[in-house]
DNA sequence: ACTCTTCGTGAATTCGTTTTCAGCATACAT
DNA sequence: ATGTATGCTGAAAACGAATTCACGAAGAGT
C-alpha cells in the first residue's frame, strides 16, 4: 500500500538500518546518502510518523486546551501558539473543556495517550493537582491566563489586579466617586484578580465601596445586560463603570444604547479586551486590552524551550502588561 | 513502563488477542470478561491510540484546516464542529493556512500522514484538484464557506448570493439608489458571490450600477477602512453602503464614527457577520448573520457520516440561509 | 606488521496494538 | 456413533519506524 523505509532500502540497496540514520541526520556514506536520495524521491517516500511516534513516545504536537473556543481571547492565543510552533515543526492539537474539570481531565488523558510532547492550558478551576497528576512529569506543562495555587508550573499570565487599579484609576482621577464594577465569576483567577484591583485602588484612594455596585456576572454577554439593567436602577446611580471582561462588554454597551444612556455623559464607561471594540462604539469605548498574540507567543516560546529539556528558572511566570486604550467614553465628572 | 495489553492478558491469565477483542467488544467469555476488566482496573490499562493508529489506520481524529484561526466566523465553526465530533469520539486537530495555496497543500499532507479520518476545509482557492490529490479516496473531506469549481466534494455553504441580494433588496426598498458595496476580494468564493447578488439586485430592479460605488477589499478591517474614506469623498455621497464580512464592518464602523458621519441620517449601513455588533453599535446595526453553528455541525455530521460509509447522494452540497437582522441602521431615503 | 580505535553497516528486536489462522471444545443434526 | 456447525481461544504475523549489537573495513599509533 504505502511506502516504507524498507522499499526505500530495497531500491538504494542498503539496510532499512541505514535509511532510518539517514532521515535522522546521522551520518552515513555519502554514496549511499545518494542512492538513499534517489530512491526516496523516486518513491515519493514520506515517513509514517504513527511509527515513528510510537517507537519514539514523541508526537511533535502540542495540545492546547481551554475553557471554550469560541471566543475572541482563547482564539487569538491559539493562533499565535499556532504560529509560533509551527516554525519548530510542532503542530497543535486543541480541546475544549467547556469549563467542567471533568472534561479537562478526561482532555488530559486523551493528550497524553496520544503522546503530546507538551500542554497548554488554560485551567478551569485554582486547583492543578489533577494536571500534574495526569500528565505527570514528562510532559511540559504551560498555563495560560489563569495560575493555580496548589502546583507550581510555567505560566504565562496578564497583570490583571494592576489592569484593573489602573483602569478604575482613570475614573477616579476624573473625579468619580459611585465607581461600579462589572466582576466576573469569582471561582476564575483573573476575575479575582480585576476585583481585587478595583478594591485595592478604591481602597488606596480612601473611597468607600458601596457593595451595591459591584456586580458578578459570570463573564457572559447576556448576563451583564441584566446586572447594567440592574445597576442603572440603583439610587443614586453610579457615574461610571468598570466591565471586566470582553463578552461583558458587549453586553453592557448593548443593555446601555437600548436604555438610551449616553456614554459618556451620564455614564462613564471603560471594558475590556479586544481593540475593535474601542473603534467600533460610539463614542470610542475605553479599554483595557491584553496583549494577546504575546501571551501566545510567549506561551509557545517557552513550551518549546521545556520540550527542548531547557529547565532554566522552572516554574517560571510570565507576567505580561496590558495596555490601557484611552478612547472618549470617560467624562469628568464635577464631583458633588 | 507503561502497562500494555500484555500485562492485562498475563494478569487476567488470557492471550493479548482475547484482551483485544475485549477491547473492541467482540465475543468473550463471561469468564474472561471478567478476568480481564478486574485486571483492567487493578493495572489501570488504557490502550495506547497511536499502536492502534499504527495497526488500523485510523485515528479517530479529524483535521480542520482554515485560512485563519482568529476570526469569530473560524472559530464558532471550529467550536461547533468540536462539540458535534467530541460526541462520537472524535478530536480535531486545527490547522491554518493563512491563505497560503503552499501551506494548505503542506497541511494536508500533514495531516493525511498523521492518518486523520477526515477533514474539513475553508479551501484558499478556488481548485480543489490539490485537495483530491493529497487526500485521494481514502479520507472524507468536507468544505466549509467556500465550493471549489473542479472538484466535486461535499460542502457546506451559506446562499451568500441571496444574503447580498435581501439585504440590498432593503435598501432599495427604502428607496435608495446610490448603493454602494465594500466587496471582498474577487479571488475568494463568498467574496463574488456576494458582489454577484449585489449587481443581480440592482439589476432587477433596473438600477444602474455605479461603479465607482463599487470598492473591492480584502476582508480586513484596516483596509476597508480607507476604502470607506475615500466612498465618502465621492460627489453625490451614495445613501448606503453594504459592507461584506465582518472585518470589513468593523473597520467602515470606525471610519465612519471617526468621520462623524451619521448612521442611519446621513448614511445607511448594512452589516455582515457576527450578531454582536449588531447590538454594540449604536444605532443598532442590520447585518446579515450567518448561521456559524449550523455550519459546523452539518459539516461535521457530514463528514461523520461519510466517515462510518455513509456515501448517500454524494456529493451533497448543503447551502444554509441566512438571517437578516433589522437593526436601525436603515433610513428611508426620500428620493431625489 | 601489529593492535587499537573509529566509523558505517545490516540483522534482528522493539514499540503496543489488531488480525489471521488453526485448534479445540461444545452443541447440533443425522 | 459420526459428521458438521458454532464459539471462543492463543500463537504468530502484521503495521512502519528506531535502536541495539556485533561486525567488517578503514585509519591511526606504536
Amino acid at each position: 500500500m504505502s511506502v516504507t523505509t524498507k522499499d526505500v532500502a530495497r531500491v538504494a540497496g542498503v539496510s532499512v538500518a541505514t535509511v532510518s540514520r539517514y532521515l535522522n541526520g546521522h551520518n552515513v556514506l555519502d554514496e549511499n546518502r545518494e542512492k538513499i536520495e534517489q530512491a526516496i524521491k523516486q518513491l515519493g517516500f514520506r515517513v509514517n510518523p504513527i511509527a515513528q511516534t510510537l517507537r519514539t513516545n514523541r508526537s511533535m504536537t502540542v495540545a492546547v486546551l481551554v475553557p471554550t473556543l469560541a471566543n475572541i481571547f482563547s482564539m487569538s492565543i491559539i493562533e499565535s501558539i499556532e504560529r509560533c510552533l509551527d516554525q519548530y515543526g510542532y503542530s497543535i492539537m486543541v480541546c475544549g473543556s467547556r469549563g467542567e474539570l471533568a472534561r479537562e481531565e478526561e482532555k488530559l488523558r486523551f493528550v497524553r495517550d496520544k503522546r503530546v510532547d507538551g500542554v497548554i492550558v488554560i485551567p478551569v478551576g485554582s486547583s492543578g493537582s489533577h494536571i500534574a497528576e495526569i500528565v505527570g512529569d514528562d510532559i511540559p506543562v504551560v498555563l495560560i491566563d489563569r495560575v493555580v495555587d496548589d502546583v507550581r508550573f510555567d505560566a504565562v499570565v496578564v497583570d490583571n489586579t494592576n489592569a484593573a487599579y489602573h483602569a478604575v484609576e482613570q475614573l477616579i482621577i476624573k473625579g468619580h466617586r459611585r465607581i461600579a464594577m462589572i466582576a466576573g465569576p469569582q471561582h476564575i483567577y483573573t476575575a479575582r484578580e480585576r476585583l481585587k484591583g478595583y478594591r485595592r485602588v478604591m481602597s488606596d484612594y480612601g473611597l468607600a465601596i458601596d457593595e451595591d455596585l459591584v456586580l458578578v456576572g459570570d463573564y457572559t454577554s447576556d448576563t451583564a445586560y441584566g446586572l447594567v439593567k440592574e445597576l442603572m436602577q440603583r439610587d443614586p446611580r453610579p457615574t461610571a463603570v468598570f466591565v471586566s471582561n470582553y463578552e461583558m462588554t458587549i453586553g453592557a454597551i448593548g443593555c446601555l444604547n437600548e436604555l438610551g444612556i449616553r456614554i459618556p455623559e451620564e455614564l462613564s464607561v471603560i471594558g475590556f479586551d479586544h481593540l475593535d471594540l474601542s473603534s467600533v462604539v460610539k463614542p470610542p469605548l475605553a479599554v483595557v486590552a491584553q496583549p494577546r498574540d504575546e501571551i501566545g507567543r510567549k506561551a509557545a516560546e517557552l513550551l518549546y524551550a521545556r520540550m527542548s529539556g531547557d529547565t532554566t528558572s522552572f516554574p517560571s511566570l510570565i507576567r505580561l502588561k496590558t495596555r490601557f486604550i484611552q478612547g472618549s467614553s470617560i467624562a469628568e465628572h464635577k464631583s458633588g
